[in-house]
DNA sequence: GCCCATTTGTTCGTATGTATA
DNA sequence: TTATACATACGAACAAATGGG
């Protein structure tokens, strides 16, 4: 049972489904009692899940009936790229490092590495993400340059590897 | 019972708190426990309500120790924050992680953490900045209500159960 | 119109793991 | 070691909405 909690591991699942194509918008998710089986979890990590991906507004739920794919993140990114794509990605993004932060134990360290990787290149997709933003607002964004400034209670040094 | 979802309305009042300036920024919520007794529900409705805080940025959990309040909406306001800032956030966080990738020593896995519980400080205050940034923009921030909308709006009043 | 099964959403109580002091 | 606290997880119950007899 380590790594991801495993409520965050079955929205990752349902979230690849829905980039792949497998689940695709409009199509009803399976109902939370046939996931609870497929996924042999509690209900409790099923609605967890769900709940997550309603957070990032991929699926949303209609009672009495199903729920719902919404949008993949491959489509609102090509359609429009706006400030809540980037508050989503950024959410997902808190949600890996706070995964992150629990783990400990040096054997789990190559895992550890491994997210760290993914981490890396979901900041990269954020930064593409924010440099398009800028175009669509007319600014232009500002490369290298600017960094460093004050906010005085910046992180100290620990970085610069 | 009517109304809103209990741990809405515990959501609800602890962010009117922190907007108020009764719970300052950086002092800790009360324990699950005290909250339990003080708003007379369970710990399911307590721990839902911290959640929804948590994704709305403005407090964060520490494991051990408690649940602190992250910023206030007004305040992040005063700080005239624009996407420049977000860019130059957005490029340092990708330094950090840059440099936490080439980490591997298993001595050096405290040191490792410690930079991860810095990583998830950096991406809270970044998700801080963009709530703001909507704000500015006169859109909501989109943390999870404005679902319902595919279904031809039922309930607008929120007021009937 | 009324019952009934299914499904989402909410709430309850409890247990366990992990982090902090 | 002990105690407190957050985070996750399990199981159960109920309300509300939906749709089919």
């Amino acid at each position: 049972m380590i790594g991801r909690p495993a409520y965050q591991r079955v929205a990752d699942d349902l979230r690849s489904q829905i980039v792949s194509g497998a689940l695709p918008v409009g199509q009803p998710l399976p109902s939370t009692a046939r996931l609870v089986e497929h996924y042999e979890v509690s209900t409790t990590v099923v609605r967890a899940a769900i709940k997550k991906l309603q957070n990032e507004g991929l699926v949303y739920g209609q009672p009495g009936k199903a729920v719902y794919v919404r949008t993949t993140p491959d489509q609102s990114r090509d359609a429009r790229i706006g400030l809540e794509d980037l508050a989503r990605d950024l959410s997902e993004l808190r949600d890996e490092v706070s995964g992150l932060s629990g783990q400990r134990s040096p054997s789990d360290v190559d895992e550890l590495r491994e997210e760290v990787d993914e981490l890396r290149r979901t900041v990269g997709l954020l930064q593409t993400r924010l440099i398009d933003l800028y175009a669509r607002t007319g600014q232009p964004y500002p490369h290298d340059e600017a960094r460093r400034t004050e906010t005085g209670e910046r992180r100290r040094a620990s970085g610069d590897r």
